[in-house]
DNA sequence: ATGAAAGCGCTAACAT
DNA sequence: ATGTTAGCGCTTTCAT
């Protein structure tokens, strides 16, 4: 308390220059570069002087001067264009996986579905000379692309370009639907149910077409029409109370989301129908809060957002190594299972 | 497609420079900044025509050469000390809103609890020339602050840093597990027990406290001793178990988190008594998902995470702008009412 | 193997 | 009101 003003003045101590290692070194700043660069060719001894200074003077290399010098920031922006949320954040991680490791730092942009916003942080990010942008967000329909003729190469992670020359990482949803319905086959369920989100949603629709594909390669149809509504508990529970009320036989129920299984597999408890020996139990997202927390655990798909995070980083990292890819890369899903759809030793 | 490496050169274009611009509106360099920044005294007319210029060309300022010049970049970083999570995204979010209003970019860093990668961070961040630093986790335990004499300010939210000298802004847990008994009291209940955490855990012992305190307050004593567990739902549901079979007489629950509550809400349920009017539910983190899935839906302890990104950011410019503020700032929580412990009509 | 010097793009102090 | 100029800290030829 009372050393305040000292306090203040020692943080605010300027970083050591690399002409104050040289000097200290007793060597040329050119030299200096050099040696703190693994550069030219030097004597072993130099080198290790500099190093030596350096570390003395606690200096660390000044971003802004190099990247004047040398035209790279090792900067990247990440725009999401919807709030950050449940599903930026794996990508977000994923991403900055693969850039981390890279020595690539990310400029996180909010921009809250807001075109002004985020014009406003392209602007920023470009005058920032980021080497390239991620654009992520949570619809997975197409969006217009963000701007044309950037300097910097765009990678799209998660939502695709319109524009199919841009370059998208997006998760195939319909395999992940195919690998539920295929699932519950496998476990020998033919009266399957689909119970999703709105219609008008993409993801929805996607999922649901699939899905009855699916179940048409084997001969089948689904065991009831699709039941849309919302991506909620209480959608799910609602839905199961329609089912049992119109007598439907259902022996297994692939679910939209993960939300909707859980209120799905709330409902069919509450009616005395044991999961998954009555009614096998798929969700979709992998969930982790959800899907522990129900009752079977959940058998869910995990669209592996992390993995397209790291793969738009990857692709933006060789876009911006002078390797550019064009066009939408779908990625896999995968199938988690757990107790809502464990086979039973009994019959 | 057959446009490729047109395509990809028309993306390589270099942007212009602020001497191109000068040099389109016929003016030095020195007023085309001018005219630009806002700065000096410049007839309308030429401020016009270099921003018109600028338009032209599609300039945008090399944020580079800028810092270089004026030794401040706009831009702070964020460390996040765990992994990226349901925690650190509404402080983050609330920082991103404050800073970017002040048109600060924000720098995201996850260390995930791993002191390499802290380091490691710290040094780019650094090098960088960040006009600041925000430290995060999940862990509201003090931490050991991130480094000594650092040559820019640091704000630690959420957690703590365990120099009571550096500037940390976190969530006052007893306010809020105050106001959670309190509320039980205001409608009617005495005989509350609460639900929570591992006791090593700091935020289970602080609100275990800070709740038996505020009976205390009242000449009351808990209905059962505090029932440590995990921070799950199972752990909810099992501890119900245990409250029903030693026939302990409750008409309440605060529970340590809306995981826990949700937990309890669901063996309440099951065991047929009623929720709220046999037995009232607070939870704590109003977290949306926990919170709108329970039946009834809970009321919730809400550590506004967002406002303490927030002022964590307010305070990281604050002492940007030289204006320092020391010590640890401790926010204030909301208790959110919802059906679980609604008063009803009859009695 | 090392040093000298130019210049990346910008701002700001000083001239005019 | 506008132009000139000197760096900010670094990398990178080009000499030596």
């Amino acid at each position: 308390m009372p050393e305040t003003l000292e306090e203040t003045l020692r943080k605010t101590v300027r970083a050591a220059t690399i002409s104050e290692v040289a000097a200290l070194a007793g060597v040329s700043t050119g030299t200096a570069s050099k040696a703190l660069n693994g550069r030219g060719s030097l004597r072993p001894e130099t080198r290790l002087r500099v190093q030596q200074a350096a570390e003395q003077l606690g200096f660390v290399v000044n971003g802004a001067a190099r990247s004047l010098q040398t035209g790279r920031t090792y900067t990247v922006g990440m725009i999401t264009t919807d709030s950050i949320g449940r599903f930026s954040i794996p990508l977000m991680i994923g991403a900055e996986d693969a850039l981390g490791a890279g020595q690539v730092s990310v400029l996180l942009c909010d921009a809250r579905d807001d075109p002004i916003r985020e014009k406003y942080y392209l602007r920023t990010l470009l005058s920032r000379k980021v080497d390239g942008i991620i654009v992520t967000g949570r619809r997975n329909q197409a969006r217009t692309p963000i701007a044309t003729d950037l300097p910097v190469p765009v990678v799209y992670a998660f939502i695709s370009s319109s524009d199919p020359r841009d370059c998208s990482v997006v998760p195939d949803e319909s395999d992940g639907a195919r690998k539920a319905v295929r699932h519950l086959l496998a476990i020998g369920r033919r009266r399957i149910a689909h119970i999703t989100g709105p219609e008008h949603h993409h993801s929805a629709q996607v999922r649901a077409a699939a899905a009855i594909e699916a179940l048409g390669a084997e001969g089948l149809r689904p065991a009831t029409d699709t039941m849309y509504g919302e991506w909620s508990e209480a959608w799910g529970r609602q839905a199961v109370g329609m089912l049992l009320s119109t007598g439907a036989d259902v022996d297994a129920v692939f679910c939209g989301s993960d939300q909707i299984a859980r209120g799905v597999a709330e409902a069919l408890r509450e009616a005395d129908r044991d999961v998954p020996r009555d009614v096998a139990l798929v969700g979709f997202d992998n969930w982790d809060v959800m899907v522990e927390g129900c009752r079977p655990q959940l058998t869910s798909i995990d669209m592996d957002l992390e993995g397209i995070g790291r793969s738009a980083a990857e692709l933006l990292l060789a876009a911006i190594n002078g390797e550019p890819v064009q066009g939408q890369r779908a990625q896999l899903c995968r199938l988690v299972p757990r107790a809502s759809t464990a086979v039973l030793a009994e019959s």
